[in-house]
DNA sequence: TTCATTGGGGTAATCGATTTCCCCGCAAGA
DNA sequence: TCTTGCGGGGAAATCGATTACCCCAATGAA
């Protein structure tokens, strides 16, 4: 490994001097020697070595993103943490990954991402009894993505969950709908209350009275689902003409139970969803769903992590990232509608 | 940031005797004061400084994992990313991910990851143009992953690419298949063509000849597949009755092309595809596909890449996974087997 | 009594880059 | 002639942990 020491025994000069001129910190460098340097630089493949800078400038140029196991593998984590390397990157930091193994030792102050390592952290998705302690016991900065707001100075980001809900479920209505049912991510997700109260909020609006039987709940595993978009299908008694899904995922799984019991969407039943995942865009029928953005989302994140890392005075701030209506054809008009 | 030097005049000792005990090294210790100072660490959150202590013991504890941008949002390699960040963090590795804003500095030394804080990459299914440049300027230890075979001195792993096209072949034609269509994800991926080869053997071996129109190419685009699936289904004249694909996403695709025209699969058709993506599993009907295990896969490639950090001087090996058939429903019987 | 050994632990160099002074020589102004 | 200023650049401390080496006291053997 070539050394900053190498390059200035190659130019004759002090290791300050290189330094300097590495860091643009060169007002007060010759042109000569500036070019032998860089030159030398290129020609010896010189890099400076991470640690050794880290260690000086007290500052790792890299974030860290945490998450839960296996979270990195789903389809929509996966969509944001490229946004996220991306912009790091092109920001000049480095990014490294976490998951839970890092509260293992039973001490949160031994959390891996405590070691100078990162500058600061991105805590994506993570149950409230996971990220308290993270969150209180970082020694960096830290940004937490679609976790509400937090209780405690942490800046975080998210979507405007109850606006998702409501901007779905005030589509349906518009397309004629009045018997729309609601399918729940797990009734305790609080991502999942919010958009139901979106959906609540605009049957309100409408006039639509809130019947309980439509909301459905326990759907966060498939197969249940399933099972779930089944019934209350078949149940010509309910009359539901549109199933709002809390996610993406749970509104493809619908409708593929639906197509199996020969109902067909949207003629039969509109099924949308929520998340803008990529999946909807070519499932058929394509669907309708509330995009997060999560490219824009990740670039956001990153910007507001480095803005903290760059001046941990400034108070915190929780941003409300908004969302949009994607129409694709998973909604139809209902029959009054098309009569 | 609490310090080794704080924890040393906190219990009265030398530095040295607390890195010692950190480490592990504490044979001339006594009991007392190894007592003092585990209580004091624990008591005052002490963690060592990662740069300081990379610096010093010329290693980052950290693996680097190098992709093309935009790969960790499929979900194949969200699941590889999973298995090497769990298996990586099992082992007090740190994990790093970079893609390839890295070569955009021209220089290809430049590589971001080439500035000691890895001790080792991990690179992930990488164009050969791009690849070359990292594999022979990458200053520390470089595992390929399906990346095939690669010239030059470096470790790699990839799966049987051959025995998957192979094994799915025979599955179908011992159910009774002889018209089986085969669909490239790309004739220019090396590893589509390594499963069309085997596809073409187990042909041979059956006695079937190779029919050139039931070879499709250029379904790498998404709407391609669909429309090239729906063509190949719907002409009577070829008498097609499987759809070998070269992935699981082209499998799923085609399924849902075919369905849409009111063929039902396996009924009136049979798919199946290569990879054992999550999402065969929940698919309607689930898939048929011969699975990579990704999660073994990510495994072995960490274990591969430490012994080659640990141990630099022995021989590059390159390792080729096996791969397993997972039978599931979308491939059923022909008419004359069933009659 | 003397030398060797061992338990226990401290000293200081070291890793590589950054950065704060400090220095030298020359020219222009007083 | 003396001082100031500035262009150009170097010396050395520093970041925090590790580790090779050294040191002392007590003990036991010769």
């Amino acid at each position: 490994m070539v050394t900053i020491a190498d390059i200035a025994s190659e130019c004759g000069t002090s290791p300050a001097t290189v330094s300097k001129i590495m860091n643009g910190n060169d007002r007060k460098i010759s042109h000569l020697t500036r070019e032998r340097v860089n030159e030398a630089v290129r020609r010896m493949g010189y890099k400076p070595n991470a640690a050794a800078r880290g260690l000086r400038k007290q500052r790792a140029s890299c974030i860290g993103i945490y998450m839960q196991p296996h979270a990195i593998s789903t389809r929509y984590h996966g969509s944001l943490v490229d946004a996220i390397l991306l912009e790091a990157e092109a920001r000049g930091q480095g990014v490294m990954l976490f998951t839970s193994i890092a509260k293992a030792q039973g001490d949160p102050r031994r959390l891996m991402f405590a070691d100078g390592r990162c500058d600061g952290i991105l805590v994506l998705s993570t149950p409230e009894a996971d990220l308290l302690p993270i969150v209180e016991q970082a020694s960096i900065p830290c940004l937490c993505i679609h976790n509400g707001v937090l209780p405690g100075g942490q800046s975080s980001i998210d979507i405007d969950n109850r606006q998702a809900g409501y901007l779905l479920a005030k589509h349906l209505i518009e397309a004629g709908h009045r018997r729309i049912a609601f399918f729940h991510d797990g009734v305790n997700k609080p991502f999942s209350v919010l958009r139901f109260e979106g959906y609540r909020d605009a049957l309100q609006s409408a006039g639509i009275p809130l019947d309980p039987r439509l909301v459905l709940d326990g759907v966060s595993n498939l197969m249940d689902g399933y099972q779930q978009a089944l019934r209350v299908a078949a149940d010509t008694d309910l009359g539901v003409t549109a199933l709002l899904c809390a996610t993406d995922v749970l509104a493809l799984r619908a409708i593929q139970a639906l197509r199996d019991t020969g109902k067909s969407v949207p003629s039969d039943l509109s099924v949308a969803g929520i998340d803008g995942i990529f999946d909807g865009q070519t499932s058929s029928p394509p669907l309708t769903t509330i995009s997060q953005r999560s490219d824009k989302l990740g670039i956001e994140a990153v910007r507001l992590l480095m803005e903290r890392i760059e001046h941990p005075d400034r108070a915190a701030a929780h941003t409300v990232w908004p969302v949009e209506l994607v129409v694709r054809e998973s909604v139809g008009p209902t029959a009054t509608i098309r009569a």
